[in-house]
RNA sequence: GACCAGUUAGCUCAGUUGGCAGAGCAUCUCCCUUUUAAGGAGAGGGUCCUGGGUUCGAGCCCCAGACUGGUCACCA
């Protein structure tokens, strides 16, 4: 691998230490017993601290520094006074090993006195430090002035693959996946207070059930079958409630081997929660606690900025059914309609439509095209039709919907739940009329048929209600981010590409070369067959790599392998 | 999958009609004992994404490709 001047520079200075009888990554613990924060928050003229953490910058004025030290809470500035490190007759500690061979980025430890600079800073004045562990790579540190970034590290791509870097220098960043720990922590406290059970199920499973997308595959060896990652955990979490637990919830990992945007990552992370004994209007009345809750506890506030828009997640949320959503919208009442006066009626919105679409599919078609992205604040969409919801009970009132709400925020979809379905025959019948949608070529439906799922619905489930939350959507909304990358810690990324020692051209030519070992110039270009740019690119990048060398003589010019 | 934009020093970015590759920060050498984007003097550092073409000459123009981002489509 090819260093940079700064990269071989920390390696010498490593060495240099080594030399000095400093280990660059010592072993024994580092008596931390402050703060960046502490520090701050607690100030006291003269206190001891000992304080560790990355030198962020450092500010060398002769005798004496400034440097600022960050540790996982924040920055605190340091003061290196060479006379008050170096008490005695030698200044090397302070002459070379502060100033020569520390670097930005590198983990030191400090003891100090707190005090404060004619400018007003708190800073701790360094009495004796010591280099914890030495930064090889300098990171892409960004400077601020007047509350403005220069240089601040931006890339999307350098900064989700290099995601340790990231949450290094930009504090922002950090700030993020502390609230994204705050929501998860909230929910499952939400759960707890109210008495239910947090379950893990299975994440490689025979059948991959309760949702419909395309699984990853993988194969188990010893029993030699097929098995995929979870897309959902839906028909598992049913089955405990089967087992007799009143209420189960899980965050689960869910997997889809689907496309990747903003707003889409192979693995991304849904939490399902079923109660028994409840049905779909309870569940709104208790998401809507729930989420104004989480937003407390993440925010402070209920309300939340989502790019232009205000958005406040304070209970109760407005309640709409689809139809009359789509009446609101569209001037369209979908009641006691056909199949096919629904579909005439979508073609007159200019919605594009086939003949393979059933009616619950044209329904979502209409809705999704026009109603969806008008609800910027929290809102139940409720009663969907039963075509499209084969877990879903069917509707009290009306047998051509089921009990079925989706709860969307600014135009997505942020809760889906349902009454559950707990008639066997009922699902039996709902499964296999999903199986003819997709052999007809539904890619939405369903293929599979869970035969044990079903079995364990014979045994009798109670009347329950569940729900799922996309969290990463969720935290999206939360924290301002339009994109899933951003709320992931490590977002799936295209395997970074392996550069080559030598390119082609250059193997080229030294394929040619190498039987020689000196040949004239122009025999060997025209020899290598290489176009005259490919020719000049090739001869300089060995140059370069000092693996030949060009001579010039009275005879012509030559190429000589070194 | 379609369209648009981008890819130049460790980082953030300039780069004129096609004519020796640039700045700030970072790095290295030197001065500086309360600074804060510290300051002052000097130096080094480049596969201009890859490949091909046009040209006396390409970072720049043309063609093909890679990667990334964005918008849209797809995704209960």
């Amino acid at each position: 691998m090819q260093l940079s001047e700064q990269e071989l520079v920390r390696r010498q200075k490593l060495e240099k230490l080594r030399a000095l009888g400093i280990n660059p990554y010592p072993a024994d613990l580092f008596p931390v017993n402050h703060t960046s924060k502490q520090i701050k928050s607690d100030f006291e003229e003269g206190k001891q601290v000992i304080i560790a953490g990355r030198l962020m910058a450092i500010n060398i004025q002769g005798k004496a520094s400034f440097a600022q030290l960050q540790d996982s809470e924040g920055r605190i500035q340091v003061y290196f006074n060479r006379d008050e490190i170096c008490t005695g007759e030698d200044k090397s500690l302070y002459n070379d090993v502060f100033k020569k061979l520390l670097d930005l980025g590198d983990f030191v430890g400090i003891e100090g006195t707190l005090f404060t600079t004619q400018v007003g800073e708190k800073t701790v004045m360094v009495k004796d430090f010591k280099l914890l562990s030495k930064a090889l790579k300098p990171l892409p540190i960004p400077k601020q002035k007047d509350g403005k970034t220069y240089d601040a590290f931006t890339d999307p791509e350098m900064r989700y693959r290099q995601r340790y870097a990231d949450l290094v220098v930009n504090p922002h960043v950090k700030e993020v996946f502390v609230k994204r720990t705050k929501l998860f922590n909230a929910m499952r406290q939400f759960f707890n207070d109210a008495g239910y059970f947090e379950v893990e199920t299975p994440v490689l499973q025979p059948i991959p059930g309760g949702a419909a997308a395309r699984p990853f595959t993988t194969h188990h060896n010893s029993l030699d079958i097929p098995l995929y990652m979870r897309i959902a955990n839906e028909l598992y979490l049913k089955r405990l409630i089967v087992g007799g637990f009143d209420g189960v919830y899980e965050f689960s990992k869910n997997f889809r081997n689907e496309g990747m945007d903003r707003t889409h990552n192979p693995e991304f992370t849904a939490m399902e929660i079923y109660v028994s004994y409840k049905d779909y209007n309870w569940m709104m009345d208790f998401c809507e606690k729930l989420l104004e809750h989480c937003a407390l506890a993440v925010n402070g506030t209920s309300e939340a900025t989502f790019g232009e828009h205000k958005i406040n997640f304070k209970a109760p949320y407005k309640r709409i059914t689809m139809r009359d959503s789509i009446l609101e919208f569209t001037g369209f009442d979908i009641y006691n309609k056909s199949e096919d006066e629904i579909r005439a009626a979508a073609k007159g919105m200019h919605i594009e439509v086939d003949e393979t679409m059933g009616k619950g599919k044209l329904i979502d078609e209409i809705f999704g095209e026009k109603c969806e992205g008008n609800y910027i604040q929290p809102t139940f969409i409720t009663d969907y039709p039963k075509e499209m919801s084969p877990l879903c009970k069917e509707h009290r009132e009306n047998p051509e919907l089921t009990e079925r709400f989706e709860l969307m925020v600014c135009g997505k979809e942020v809760a889906n739940a349902y009454s559950e379905l707990n008639d066997p025959i009922d699902q039996r019948e709902r499964f296999e009329h999903q199986l003819k949608l997709a052999q007809k070529g539904d890619d939405e439906a369903t293929e599979f048929i869970d035969h044990d799922f079903l079995r364990a619905l014979e045994y009798g489930m109670p009347p329950t209600s569940g729900m799922g939350i996309g969290m990463d959507r969720l935290i999206m909304f939360l924290t301002n981010n339009q994109s899933i990358q951003e709320v992931l810690f490590f977002p799936q990324m295209r395997p970074e590409k392996k550069k080559v020692d030598l390119s082609d051209n250059e193997k080229a030519i030294l394929e040619v070369l190498k039987a020689e070992k000196r040949m004239d110039l122009t025999v060997l270009k025209s020899k290598s067959g290489l176009s005259n740019k490919g020719w000049d690119k090739g001869i300089k990048g060995l140059g370069k790599h000092g693996l030949t060398k060009v001579e010039k003589t009275d005879d012509g010019l030559f190429v000589e392998l070194v």
